[in-house]
DNA sequence: CACGAGACCTGTTCGC
DNA sequence: TGCGAACAGGTCTCGT
Protein backbone atom coordinates (compact mmCIF):
# COMPACT_ATOMS: atom_id res chain seq x y z
CA UNK A 1 0.00 0.00 0.00
CA UNK A 2 2.63 2.56 0.54
CA UNK A 3 3.62 5.54 -1.33
CA UNK A 4 5.04 9.01 0.16
CA UNK A 5 1.72 9.84 1.34
CA UNK A 6 0.62 6.66 2.50
CA UNK A 7 4.10 6.12 4.35
CA UNK A 8 3.60 10.04 5.81
CA UNK A 9 0.14 8.94 6.97
CA UNK A 10 1.35 6.21 8.77
CA UNK A 11 4.23 8.60 9.97
CA UNK A 12 1.72 10.85 11.47
CA UNK A 13 -0.48 8.42 13.12
CA UNK A 14 2.40 6.39 15.31
CA UNK A 15 4.07 9.63 15.87
CA UNK A 16 0.53 11.20 17.35
CA UNK A 17 -0.62 8.01 18.66
CA UNK A 18 -4.84 7.42 19.20
CA UNK A 19 -7.15 6.94 21.67
CA UNK A 20 -6.29 3.21 20.90
CA UNK A 21 -2.84 3.85 21.87
CA UNK A 22 0.09 6.07 22.58
CA UNK A 23 2.70 8.48 20.54
CA UNK A 24 5.40 6.25 19.68
CA UNK A 25 8.03 8.56 20.95
CA UNK A 26 9.14 7.99 24.52
CA UNK A 27 8.78 3.98 24.20
CA UNK A 28 11.45 1.78 25.43
CA UNK A 29 12.14 -1.01 23.93
CA UNK A 30 11.67 -4.78 25.88
CA UNK A 31 12.35 -7.02 23.29
CA UNK A 32 11.71 -8.28 19.86
CA UNK A 33 10.42 -11.26 18.30
CA UNK A 34 11.39 -12.13 14.42
CA UNK A 35 8.47 -13.91 13.04
CA UNK A 36 9.81 -14.01 9.60
CA UNK A 37 13.54 -13.70 9.22
CA UNK A 38 14.05 -12.56 6.07
CA UNK A 39 12.19 -9.33 7.41
CA UNK A 40 15.73 -8.58 8.85
CA UNK A 41 17.72 -6.77 6.30
CA UNK A 42 19.82 -5.82 8.85
CA UNK A 43 21.47 -6.74 10.95
CA UNK A 44 22.14 -10.05 9.28
CA UNK A 45 21.82 -11.52 13.07
CA UNK A 46 18.74 -11.22 14.95
CA UNK A 47 20.29 -11.47 18.30
CA UNK A 48 22.20 -8.41 17.84
CA UNK A 49 19.00 -6.90 17.24
CA UNK A 50 16.95 -7.57 20.48
CA UNK A 51 20.60 -7.30 22.57
CA UNK A 52 21.26 -3.82 20.72
CA UNK A 53 17.42 -2.79 20.48
CA UNK A 54 16.00 -3.72 24.33
CA UNK A 55 16.52 -0.34 26.66
CA UNK A 56 16.86 2.01 23.47
CA UNK A 57 13.87 4.80 23.23
CA UNK A 58 12.64 6.10 20.33
CA UNK A 59 13.48 9.66 20.40
CA UNK A 60 11.35 10.80 17.26
CA UNK A 61 9.98 9.86 13.77
CA UNK A 62 10.71 10.84 10.07
CA UNK A 63 10.02 9.58 6.91
CA UNK A 64 12.79 9.69 3.49
CA UNK A 65 11.07 9.01 0.64
CA UNK A 66 9.10 5.40 1.30
CA UNK A 67 11.11 4.65 4.37
CA UNK A 68 10.06 5.04 8.29
CA UNK A 69 12.87 6.20 10.06
CA UNK A 70 13.01 5.87 14.21
CA UNK A 71 15.65 7.56 15.36
CA UNK A 72 16.78 6.24 18.52
CA UNK A 73 18.77 6.90 21.77
CA UNK A 74 21.84 5.37 19.74
CA UNK A 75 21.16 4.38 16.22
CA UNK A 76 18.14 3.69 14.33
CA UNK A 77 15.25 1.63 13.18
CA UNK A 78 14.34 1.76 9.46
CA UNK A 79 10.88 0.22 7.92
CA UNK A 80 10.24 0.22 4.27
CA UNK A 81 6.65 -1.94 3.83
CA UNK A 82 6.82 -2.15 0.19
CA UNK A 83 3.82 -3.40 -1.41
CA UNK A 84 1.80 -5.34 1.83
CA UNK A 85 3.56 -3.94 4.91
CA UNK A 86 1.81 -2.39 7.84
CA UNK A 87 2.20 -1.24 10.84
CA UNK A 88 0.49 -1.39 14.80
CA UNK A 89 0.61 -0.17 18.17
CA UNK A 90 -1.55 -2.11 20.19
CA UNK A 91 -1.35 -3.32 23.83
CA UNK A 92 0.48 -6.94 24.46
CA UNK A 93 -2.20 -8.66 25.53
CA UNK A 94 -4.13 -8.31 21.96
CA UNK A 95 -4.06 -11.08 19.65
CA UNK A 96 -1.70 -11.47 17.28
CA UNK A 97 -2.80 -11.61 13.20
CA UNK A 98 -1.98 -13.52 10.52
CA UNK A 99 0.98 -12.00 8.48
CA UNK A 100 3.15 -10.58 11.48
CA UNK A 101 6.55 -10.66 10.45
CA UNK A 102 8.21 -8.95 13.40
CA UNK A 103 7.35 -7.62 16.59
CA UNK A 104 8.19 -5.23 19.30
CA UNK A 105 7.41 -5.05 22.52
CA UNK A 106 7.64 -1.53 25.03
CA UNK A 107 8.28 -1.60 28.56
CA UNK A 108 4.71 0.17 28.65
CA UNK A 109 3.23 -2.77 27.76
CA UNK A 110 2.31 -1.54 24.27
CA UNK A 111 4.20 -3.02 20.57
CA UNK A 112 4.12 -2.44 17.66
CA UNK A 113 3.99 -5.04 15.16
CA UNK A 114 4.93 -5.16 11.67
CA UNK A 115 2.49 -7.10 9.23
CA UNK A 116 3.19 -8.02 5.81
CA UNK A 117 1.22 -10.68 3.96
CA UNK A 118 4.16 -10.31 0.88
CA UNK A 119 7.09 -10.40 2.91
CA UNK A 120 8.46 -8.23 0.62
CA UNK A 121 9.08 -5.52 3.82
CA UNK A 122 12.49 -4.96 5.48
CA UNK A 123 13.50 -3.38 8.93
CA UNK A 124 16.81 -2.11 9.32
CA UNK A 125 18.12 -1.53 12.55
CA UNK A 126 21.90 0.38 12.32
CA UNK A 127 24.33 3.15 13.52
CA UNK A 128 24.18 4.70 9.76
CA UNK A 129 21.12 5.42 8.59
CA UNK A 130 22.82 7.76 6.25
CA UNK A 131 24.44 4.92 4.46
CA UNK A 132 21.21 3.32 3.55
CA UNK A 133 19.24 6.68 2.68
CA UNK A 134 21.94 7.82 0.46
CA UNK A 135 21.20 6.90 -3.06
CA UNK A 136 17.65 8.33 -2.90
CA UNK A 137 16.71 11.59 -4.64
CA UNK A 138 15.36 14.52 -3.82
CA UNK A 139 12.43 14.42 -1.32
CA UNK A 140 9.61 15.45 -3.80
CA UNK A 141 8.58 18.70 -1.13
CA UNK A 142 12.21 20.08 -0.77
CA UNK A 143 11.90 23.79 -1.66
CA UNK A 144 15.60 23.39 -3.19
CA UNK A 145 13.98 21.21 -5.93
CA UNK A 146 13.28 24.21 -8.07
CA UNK A 147 11.79 24.12 -11.76
CA UNK A 148 15.29 24.42 -13.36
CA UNK A 149 16.71 22.05 -11.21
CA UNK A 150 14.31 19.41 -11.82
CA UNK A 151 14.64 19.80 -15.76
CA UNK A 152 18.29 19.38 -15.35
CA UNK A 153 17.47 16.88 -14.25
CA UNK A 154 15.34 15.27 -16.08
CA UNK A 155 17.15 16.41 -19.38
CA UNK A 156 20.80 14.84 -17.85
CA UNK A 157 18.86 11.21 -18.36
CA UNK A 158 17.66 9.91 -21.42
CA UNK A 159 14.86 7.40 -19.51
CA UNK A 160 11.11 7.39 -20.42
CA UNK A 161 9.18 9.61 -18.36
CA UNK A 162 7.19 7.48 -16.18
CA UNK A 163 10.14 4.52 -15.18
CA UNK A 164 12.08 7.64 -14.73
CA UNK A 165 9.79 9.44 -11.88
CA UNK A 166 9.32 5.63 -10.33
CA UNK A 167 13.37 5.24 -9.47
CA UNK A 168 13.93 6.10 -6.32
CA UNK A 169 17.46 7.92 -7.16
CA UNK A 170 15.95 10.40 -9.10
CA UNK A 171 13.27 11.77 -7.12
CA UNK A 172 11.92 9.85 -3.74
CA UNK A 173 8.18 8.84 -3.00
CA UNK A 174 6.23 8.27 -5.90
CA UNK A 175 4.79 5.02 -6.81
CA UNK A 176 2.78 3.50 -9.75
CA UNK A 177 -0.74 5.54 -8.26
CA UNK A 178 1.13 9.25 -7.76
CA UNK A 179 2.99 9.13 -10.75
CA UNK A 180 -0.10 8.39 -13.16
CA UNK A 181 -1.72 10.79 -11.44
CA UNK A 182 0.80 13.50 -12.14
CA UNK A 183 1.28 12.76 -15.85
CA UNK A 184 -2.21 13.39 -16.12
CA UNK A 185 -2.16 16.47 -14.78
CA UNK A 186 1.20 17.32 -16.12
CA UNK A 187 -0.45 16.18 -19.85
CA UNK A 188 2.49 14.68 -20.06
CA UNK A 189 2.26 10.62 -21.70
CA UNK A 190 4.54 8.52 -19.78
CA UNK A 191 6.87 7.35 -22.87
CA UNK A 192 8.15 10.82 -23.38
CA UNK A 193 11.90 10.59 -23.09
CA UNK A 194 12.75 12.64 -20.03
CA UNK A 195 15.48 14.90 -22.08
CA UNK A 196 12.46 15.86 -24.30
CA UNK A 197 11.00 18.05 -21.29
CA UNK A 198 11.60 21.71 -21.49
CA UNK A 199 11.05 24.13 -18.50
CA UNK A 200 7.76 24.46 -18.68
CA UNK A 201 6.89 21.07 -19.19
CA UNK A 202 8.94 20.49 -16.16
CA UNK A 203 7.63 22.95 -13.95
CA UNK A 204 4.21 21.64 -14.88
CA UNK A 205 5.45 17.73 -13.87
CA UNK A 206 7.20 19.14 -10.60
CA UNK A 207 3.69 21.15 -9.69
CA UNK A 208 1.62 18.02 -10.44
CA UNK A 209 4.07 15.42 -8.62
CA UNK A 210 3.51 17.90 -5.78
CA UNK A 211 -0.38 18.50 -5.85
CA UNK A 212 -1.05 14.60 -6.28
CA UNK A 213 1.02 14.30 -2.94
CA UNK A 214 -0.34 16.88 -1.16
CA UNK A 215 -4.07 15.74 -2.21
CA UNK A 216 -3.15 12.12 -1.39
CA UNK A 217 -1.31 13.05 2.16
CA UNK A 218 -4.65 15.01 2.54
CA UNK A 219 -6.69 11.82 2.13
CA UNK A 220 -5.13 9.91 4.18
CA UNK A 221 -3.41 7.86 1.38
CA UNK A 222 -5.26 5.63 -1.19
CA UNK A 223 -7.22 2.34 0.12
CA UNK A 224 -7.33 -0.08 -3.10
CA UNK A 225 -7.95 -3.58 -2.12
CA UNK A 226 -7.66 -5.72 1.04
CA UNK A 227 -4.44 -3.74 2.11
CA UNK A 228 -6.42 -1.61 3.67
CA UNK A 229 -5.33 1.38 5.50
CA UNK A 230 -8.42 3.78 5.97
CA UNK A 231 -7.28 6.27 3.36
CA UNK A 232 -9.51 8.45 0.84
CA UNK A 233 -7.49 9.08 -1.76
CA UNK A 234 -8.82 6.34 -4.35
CA UNK A 235 -12.17 8.50 -4.60
CA UNK A 236 -10.03 11.00 -6.17
CA UNK A 237 -7.66 9.06 -8.97
CA UNK A 238 -7.93 10.74 -12.41
CA UNK A 239 -6.80 7.43 -14.07
CA UNK A 240 -5.30 5.02 -11.93
CA UNK A 241 -7.41 2.15 -12.70
CA UNK A 242 -9.79 4.36 -14.49
CA UNK A 243 -9.19 2.09 -17.65
CA UNK A 244 -12.24 3.07 -20.21
CA UNK A 245 -13.67 5.66 -17.83
CA UNK A 246 -13.45 9.89 -18.54
CA UNK A 247 -10.34 11.75 -18.00
CA UNK A 248 -11.46 14.65 -15.49
CA UNK A 249 -9.91 17.07 -17.82
CA UNK A 250 -11.26 15.65 -21.63
CA UNK A 251 -13.93 13.10 -20.83
CA UNK A 252 -11.66 10.53 -23.23
CA UNK A 253 -11.72 6.88 -22.40
CA UNK A 254 -8.76 6.33 -19.98
CA UNK A 255 -6.38 3.85 -21.50
CA UNK A 256 -3.92 1.44 -19.76
CA UNK A 257 -0.63 -0.16 -21.11
CA UNK A 258 2.36 -2.08 -19.37
CA UNK A 259 5.46 0.37 -18.65
CA UNK A 260 8.42 -1.54 -17.81
CA UNK A 261 6.32 -4.27 -16.26
CA UNK A 262 3.64 -1.67 -14.41
CA UNK A 263 0.45 -1.52 -15.21
CA UNK A 264 0.13 2.43 -17.27
CA UNK A 265 -2.99 4.53 -17.15
CA UNK A 266 -3.62 7.46 -19.25
CA UNK A 267 -5.31 9.91 -21.18
CA UNK A 268 -4.73 9.39 -24.66
CA UNK A 269 -5.65 13.22 -25.80
CA UNK A 270 -4.34 14.82 -22.88
CA UNK A 271 -1.29 12.99 -23.10
CA UNK A 272 0.37 13.01 -26.41
CA UNK A 273 3.34 11.22 -27.37
CA UNK A 274 5.54 14.02 -29.69
CA UNK A 275 6.50 12.84 -32.88
C1' DC B 1 23.90 3.92 -19.12
C1' DA B 2 19.17 2.20 -20.29
C1' DC B 3 16.06 -1.53 -20.60
C1' DG B 4 13.64 -5.94 -20.07
C1' DA B 5 12.99 -10.15 -17.65
C1' DG B 6 12.94 -12.68 -13.59
C1' DA B 7 12.95 -13.05 -8.61
C1' DC B 8 11.01 -12.29 -4.18
C1' DC B 9 5.84 -13.57 -1.97
C1' DT B 10 0.73 -14.13 -0.86
C1' DG B 11 -3.93 -12.95 -1.58
C1' DT B 12 -7.80 -11.53 -4.46
C1' DT B 13 -10.23 -11.20 -8.62
C1' DC B 14 -11.29 -12.45 -13.30
C1' DG B 15 -12.39 -15.50 -17.13
C1' DC B 16 -13.68 -19.84 -18.84
C1' DT C 1 -18.64 -24.34 -8.42
C1' DG C 2 -13.81 -24.87 -9.59
C1' DC C 3 -9.46 -23.80 -11.26
C1' DG C 4 -5.78 -21.49 -13.36
C1' DA C 5 -4.29 -17.06 -14.93
C1' DA C 6 -3.69 -12.36 -14.19
C1' DC C 7 -2.94 -8.86 -11.22
C1' DA C 8 -1.44 -5.98 -7.02
C1' DG C 9 0.66 0.35 -3.77
C1' DG C 10 8.09 -2.09 -4.63
C1' DT C 11 12.75 -3.01 -5.40
C1' DC C 12 16.81 -5.86 -6.48
C1' DT C 13 19.80 -8.36 -9.67
C1' DC C 14 21.25 -10.05 -13.92
C1' DG C 15 21.89 -10.22 -18.94
C1' DT C 16 21.92 -7.59 -23.28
Amino acid sequence: MPELPEVETILRQLAAGSEAAPPLAGQVFSGVKLLWARSLAEPADPRALSEELIGQTILRLERRGKYLHFRLTRASLLIHLRMSGDLRVEAQSAPSKPHDRAVFNFESGWRLAFNDARKFGRVWYTRDAGRLLADLGPEPFDPGLTAERFQRMLSARRRLLKPLLLDQTFIAGLGNIYTDEALNLARLHPLIPSDQICLDQARALLQAVRDVLEDGIRSNGASIDWVYRGGDFQNHFRVYQRTGQPCPACGAAVERIIVGQRGTHFCPSCQRLPG
